[in-house]
DNA sequence: CTGTTAGCGCGTTCAA
DNA sequence: TTGAACGCGCTAACAG
């Protein structure tokens, strides 16, 4: 392994010298051309466990998140890297599984690692964490918290504007005419989805539109409850909505399937805007107009607000809500516009 | 920051006692005790860096994929992290995005942080890079190729069973008493694509079916060529196939769309059978049957190959082919079974 | 089984 | 500006 050393004597100055070079200080002009000379000859390259046992900084970052399985995740994960790699700097990714003794043990190899900062995407939020977070803060090591917010945690933030998001689309739906209009969200303390049924509430509110308690159908979106049932239910009902608001993905999904069962055409029978874009809508029958969500740009952004951060750490907390699209396709039905 | 000598101080041992502890060496019982409690009390954590430094191992393994934002690559990262924790080891991953220069970069990176071994997937196979990839190897840096063949690069590899996977679905498409059978692929230099079409070549084969160079339709999956246009065409021609194999994700959707515009119903008017699973195949009319692969499964024999590689690195180098699940739907119609 | 000690490769003093 | 020397925290070799 060539070492600093051997680029010192290569270049005939001290090792003093190269380091230096190595850190971008200014070199006498001929010293600088023999040093990276000789670095190129060598093949020389920084060995980082050396450098980080001295500066404690490592130029790694961290990411968390419960899993790594969606292509919300995927696109923040390709975000991160690509921002974080103009830097020099690599990105290691853990995932909780939603498994407290996991996170734990992956936080502290984090720790050991000499992370230089964290990046963290929990759904499910785990208070019990709260404590490891804000030891890796006192420790100095920047957290970022992206997607899902722990209000009680202060650290940068990253978030999608979900109120507004789905504010948007609700008043989409009602300037076509729709008033009677379902909201689909899980009553959990994810802030993403109390976001989006916030931005559904403040809609009908400001329309003098009151809401309905029977259109909304609340339960979690992985098939665990009854969420299918209450579909189902709802729009075997005499005054059934006539639009849809799902404020996720999966509820999506499972409002298609529960549509298809009863024989309902979308953008006919029911009108549906959907959270979270959708890979495959060009492939449906009627594609679902969406919201779409800026992940990449969540990825980027969280990358130089902690590059940001580490650069210098008084700088006030920042909080960012990143804006979201809107797609609308056939699959809202129109009732005589408003305007 | 605490030590291990902070910890021999209150254990009450040398720090050589405490390294040993740490290294699980037999210690007397009282002070493996002491060291233990002391350890606890002081919540020391190894530093990764300082051991890198001294062990030229770091506990971290490099993973580099063209792109991170497929479905494929998120399973295969979840079962490389789930099973590295457990070993103590951290996955740093990277995107080259099919750039060579910033493949160049991040392997550079991955190299100065001392990865102890580098799991490798790419599709286009960047020959430029065969350079780097045997300098890691040379450099008692193993690197695992995972997905894609290169077949000029020794090293421990693990596929999933493309040839296999394929020649069980036109069997099976055979069986049903199919025999104008057409196939999609892309006839570049990736191992995937190409064991796929040898699956497909070695089952007409075995059935004494010619195969029909009309039926075959080759080109890009990215929508780039005109790929779109070829089905159509191949569709629209008087003895048309009577069931189609694609041989990838990508190829499914274009196939799909084409029989939407053609309103030729799948399972009817066309049997079909694609590679790569479909997250949301229960939300199409016609379920489309696929061959599935093993994804997860993959990071997972990836990660413990490497791991093992690690400990002995003369074992002799191995390959593994995982195999497929085929899950047939109705998509796929029965013209009198063989038997 | 334990304590002592010499580096691992680099960054950063300090004196020149 | 530069060179010499020290130490970051840890492992491993050696002597006990």
């Amino acid at each position: 392994m060539t070492t600093i050393f051997d680029v010192a004597k290569m270049a005939n100055v001290s090792i003093g010298t190269v380091s230096r070079y190595l850190n971008n200080k200014k070199l006498r002009e001929d010293n600088h051309k023999r040093v990276e000379q000789a670095i190129k000859e060598l093949n020389y390259k920084v060995d980082n466990s050396a450098r980080t046992l001295k500066t404690k900084t490592s130029y790694t970052v961290g990411f968390v998140a419960c899993t790594l399985n969606t292509v919300i995740v995927l696109d923040i994960i390709q975000g991160l890297d690509t921002t974080l790699v103009e830097y020099g700097y690599n990105l290691i990714v853990a995932s909780t599984l939603n498994n407290i003794e996991l996170e734990r043990k992956k936080i502290m190899l984090l720790e050991q690692k000499k992370i230089d900062g964290l990046i963290y995407m929990v759904h499910q939020q785990s208070h019990l964490l709260l404590e490891d977070l804000n030891r890796l803060q006192e420790n100095g090591i920047p957290v970022i918290l992206v997607n899902c917010d722990i209000p009680e945690f202060e650290c940068d933030k990253v978030f999608v504007d979900n109120i507004n998001g789905t504010y948007n689309a609700i008043e989409y739906l009602i300037n076509q005419g729709h008033r009677n209009i379902a909201c689909m969200y899980y009553h959990n303390n994810e802030s993403t989805m109390t976001e989006r049924y916030e931005g559904y509430k403040r809609a009908l509110q400001d329309y003098n539109i009151p809401l309905n308690p029977k259109y909304v159908i609340e339960g979690p979106y992985d098939r665990s409850g009854n969420v299918m049932d209450q579909i189902e239910a709802l729009f075997k009902m005499d005054n059934r909505p006539s639009a849809i608001f799902t404020s996720s993905f999966d509820y999506t999904f499972m409002a298609m399937e529960v549509f298809k069962t009863l024989k309902m055409e979308i953008g006919k029978d029911i009108s549906f805007i959907g959270f979270d874009q959708i890979t495959f809508n060009h492939l449906l029958d009627k594609q679902i107009s969406t919201v779409k969500e800026p992940s990449y740009e969540v990825g980027v952004v969280a990358a130089k607000t902690l590059l940001k951060r580490l650069e210098n750490k008084n700088d006030p907390l920042k909080i960012f809500r990143l804006k979201t699209q809107m797609e609308i396709t056939e699959s809202v039905q129109t009732f005589g516009s408003m305007i």
